[in-house]
DNA sequence: CTGTATCCAATATGATACTG
DNA sequence: CAGTATCATATTGGATACAG
């Protein structure tokens, strides 16, 4: 990043389209985004989002919290306590990530209605 | 959309949400993006967009075009032509779509950066 | 409470042959 | 050229039992 080369487009980079193509297929999987939502308003335990998200299994509420970790999309704290508690967070990637996905929504949304008018 | 009732987000709508997560599963599965990418500067044939995504086969660019295009996001048009031309573009809708994966693609670009620092 | 392990079903993808 | 049909394989998701 040294001076006036950047102003060419980057979507056409190849490995940036690769990466992107990963991210998306990460959050285009069936829990990803339900998951990430619930914890816009702030950390949330385990049981938290496992009874908000309707209809996610135990086991993959484990594993999709796990690959969005790996993504560096949300943070896990885990407690030394007895009952053991654990809580998740949206980073600031996880955030940023999210408000790309509320402009998506509200496309969505405009698409819906011309639609149905 | 009569007045000023709609600065309230739109993201937490259930409806909105369950739409969007079925277009980001949608351009989130294998080939979708890739395709859409070679569209980007205009109008292509089949064999043309066949050749220029590596890897995929036949009947997958059939299926993610028919898929693209049942969501509004790519065109097709067949010529009465012998042999037979068909020719594949995005729609407006494809086309936003895109300006939205290029704003991920550049995000990803800086996360890659920072993390290879 | 917060997981992991196992097994099974559903879906997505791929190879290949055939067609108007 | 631009597909469809069929079959095989790979990946993903779900139910359930068990564990620290």
């Amino acid at each position: 990043m040294t001076d006036a080369a950047e102003r060419v487009p980057r979507c056409a980079d190849a490995r940036s389209r690769e990466r992107t193509r990963l991210i998306l297929r990460r959050i285009g999987d069936k829990w990803s985004m339900l998951v990430m939502t619930r914890l816009m308003d702030g950390p949330r335990r385990f049981t938290a989002v496992l009874h908000s998200v309707d209809g996610i299994s135990h086991r993959m509420l484990t594993h999709t919290l796990r690959t969005l970790e790996q993504d560096g999309l949300v943070s896990r704290t885990a407690y030394a306590e007895v009952p053991p508690r654990v809580e998740y967070a949206l980073t600031p990637d996880g955030s940023w990530l999210l408000t790309v996905l509320t402009d998506l929504a509200a496309w969505v949304e405009e698409r819906d209605e011309s639609a149905s008018s």
